[in-house]
DNA sequence: GGAGCAGTATGATTTGAATCATACTATCAT
DNA sequence: ATGATAGTATGATTCAAATCATACTGCTCC
């Protein structure tokens, strides 16, 4: 789900550099703007009092991000910080729900952009609910498999660490690895070099 | 979020008696309607393998649920399934489809009311990860005092069994009742006769 | 008022993921 | 080739929630 770029940039949208590791909004602050990733990679994040990181999404290029407060007007729900060296475009908050409001094909499209990440929430919230360190794995590669996010389309290859897996299911990287491991012998999935292919 | 009693009949929506136990939709089914509660007590839940029931919202009248289907066009994300004798309000998806189109600010409330669906999960979510009980629960009773859904707002009495909160942040009777306990010795909460008040 | 039942309470024991510790391996820059 | 580093691997131990067992309490209905 994105907004073509040319119809940003018409509508005033600017393109913004971020570093590896900046913060590019916080939890708990206003939101001016909607946010698209063009290049890089950015985490969606919960950080808790102990500073350990819970990831709510890993945004891929031409995917838009940070969007709740545009349609409910409440501050942000998590942090987006940048993996990698980033480009990112940002629309202002008022040109975005204008350009909504004047095409009602795109709300469209983001209302089953919603939906699919409830989608996705409603899938992990009752796995981890399960306290099923194989059954939460699995289910997040099955998703990463069929909406081709994470993993490497020609090869198969897992484009994420074992820690952050562990982030995302609120997991240790050591059960992450072992559990891992154990799907292996199963013959669930391979991992060769360190790299996991599924 | 609710649509007008009378705007969904004029739409040809109708109502319909559901007794308590009774299932009203099934996890992977395809959608037909948009559901929405006029009385009783829904719950939406996952069900896993060994029959244990995660609770992903409790639906209170004037609520709608099922809806995820009617935006994306996948089956259910989850099952509904009446807590109490209860009526319900169904309209064919295509009225429902119609219906948004032609009443922008309708759509408008209902990328709202998944925002907020949103919101819900992203907090659930993180909690649970942080693997700590008392963390889920005081996050739980937060939610419900500020959103004012299953807390009575003249008494403050929490209307919900600890099972149902146990089935909604995936731990035990056992352990909720002990860590609600603990936070009634803090003085977080009142128990009297067994109810809990926040 | 007592029977029956759903829900709450509490102790004892088990279990599996977290934690701690330490080592190995792949990759990249020099 | 070498060293640095991020990530993977694996064993030993701890600890908190699950599990098991049993009892109590409040409420509804005849």
């Amino acid at each position: 789900m994105q907004i073509d770029i040319d119809t940003l940039l018409a509508w005033g949208a600017a393109y913004k550099k971020v570093a590896a590791g900046e913060i590019i909004f916080q939890e708990g602050m206003e939101s001016s703007f909607y946010y698209q990733l063009v290049s890089g990679k950015v985490r969606w994040v919960n950080i808790n009092d102990e500073g350990k990181e819970f990831i709510q999404t890993i945004i891929e290029p031409e995917e838009c991000f940070g969007e709740l407060p545009l349609f409910d007007g409440e501050p942000f729900a998590a942090s987006a910080i940048a993996d990698e060296d980033s480009v990112i475009i940002r629309l202002h908050r008022h040109s975005f729900q204008q350009l909504l409001k004047e095409n009602p094909d795109l709300h469209f499209e983001f209302t089953r952009l919603l939906t699919q990440r409830l989608r996705f929430k409603f899938l992990i919230l009752k796995e981890l609910a399960n306290h099923n360190p194989e059954g939460s794995i699995s289910t997040l590669l099955n998703y990463f498999k069929q909406t081709q996010k994470n993993i490497c389309t020609k090869c198969n290859r897992l484009k994420l660490t074992r820690q952050q897996i562990a982030d995302m299911t609120g997991l240790r990287v050591e059960t992450v690895i072992r559990t891992m491991k154990f799907m292996q012998s199963k013959g669930d999935l391979q991992i060769t070099k360190g790299k996991v292919y599924c």
